[in-house]
DNA sequence: TCTGGTCAAGGTGGT
DNA sequence: ACCACCTTGACCAGA
């Protein structure tokens, strides 16, 4: 079990996700961009090795305007050797690396044009962790996607999508309940059909459940994942008390955190929390977690 | 230097 | 019809 948390880091003072207006794109422009946001995510792995957080997502935003028409920028080769030492430090570290792809991204869309731009910002996110030289238990997560009136016929379209995809995708594809649409049963159904490992998000799932307690779903999803994909991954968040159902915690709850450690007891898994205040809370879930026979925050 | 309107992309649910 | 929300706010024109 790792403890991670996504895209940036608050405490170090640099920022991963840089980017610009698509109306100043210029490849000057993109190629300084890129290596600012490399040295930053290198500064933010230092910082996680050193304080025992193995688990990181990866801003999409690391490569602005990848996957758009307009970026014509010979990016992969530019960036070729800095990527792979950087995933020459997670693999040396133990360190594992994720990447989620946002709402824009719908494997099952009926519109042809938004297909092809979820696949090519798909094979974008999957070539960074390819250049990287990251095995497949490197993961993509997405969401289901749209119900767009008939949920079957939509679950039908995201399998059929699937089964087109370059197997390089495929291979790092993961997919995760959320909190309206399609929920761990949706996504165990996929999985049945498809192969593809599911992640739970306990938050999601608390607001969209067919009444499965914890350790059931975790039962089930753990098996969702062979060896090759690596540890299964967890997200984990809680609600922010006073604010919109669904709006995440800015600080860690220590106790729900610690009833979350207790009642998974049984599974080991990776663990990506999705709370405001970053490294802050990442560290004091650490803390908490401190004698759980299931932590790393060390590797070699 | 600071601030407010705006930013590639889609779908949903609340108003 | 419009708007906020989403894994993450940051960019930039104008004051």
């Amino acid at each position: 079990m790792r403890i991670g948390y996504p895209c940036i880091n608050r405490t170090i003072g640099c920022i991963p996700s840089k980017t610009f207006r698509l109306a100043s794109y210029s490849d000057e422009r993109l190629r300084a961009t890129v290596a600012a946001n490399l040295a930053c995510l290198q500064k933010i792995l230092q910082f996680n090795v050193e304080h025992g957080l193995l688990f990181l997502r990866i801003t999409s935003n690391i490569v602005p305007f990848a996957s758009h028409k307009i970026c014509t920028f010979p990016w992969q080769e530019h960036f070729s050797d800095i990527l792979r030492e950087l995933g020459d430090y997670c693999r040396h570290h133990g360190f594992r690396i994720s990447m989620h792809p946002d709402q824009f991204v719908l494997l099952n869309a009926p519109d042809a044009g938004v297909l092809e731009r979820s696949i090519a910002e798909l094979a974008y996110q999957t070539a960074v962790l390819d250049l990287m030289g990251l095995d497949r238990a490197t993961k993509v997560q997405i969401h289901i996607g749209g119900v767009y009136g008939d949920k079957a016929a939509s679950m039908d379209r995201f399998v059929e999508n699937y089964t087109r995809l370059d197997p390089a995708i495929q291979a790092r594809l993961v997919i995760e309940n959320d909190e309206r649409l399609y929920s761990v049963a949706d996504c165990r159904a996929i999985h049945d059909r498809t192969g593809i490992p599911v992640i739970l998000d306990t938050f999601h799932h608390a607001l969209n459940n067919q009444g499965e307690p914890l350790a059931d779903v975790l039962s089930v999803l753990t098996k969702t994942w062979n060896n090759n994909d690596g540890l299964p991954m967890v997200d984990y968040s809680s609600q922010q008390e006073g604010k919109r159902a669904g709006a995440h915690v800015e600080h860690i709850v220590p106790e729900d955190f610690c009833q979350f450690l207790d009642n998974s007891r049984l599974y080991d898994f990776d663990i990506m929390l999705e709370i405001k205040d970053k490294e802050k809370s990442a560290t004091l879930a650490l803390e908490l977690a401190a004698g759980d026979p299931r932590i790393v925050t060390r590797v070699g």
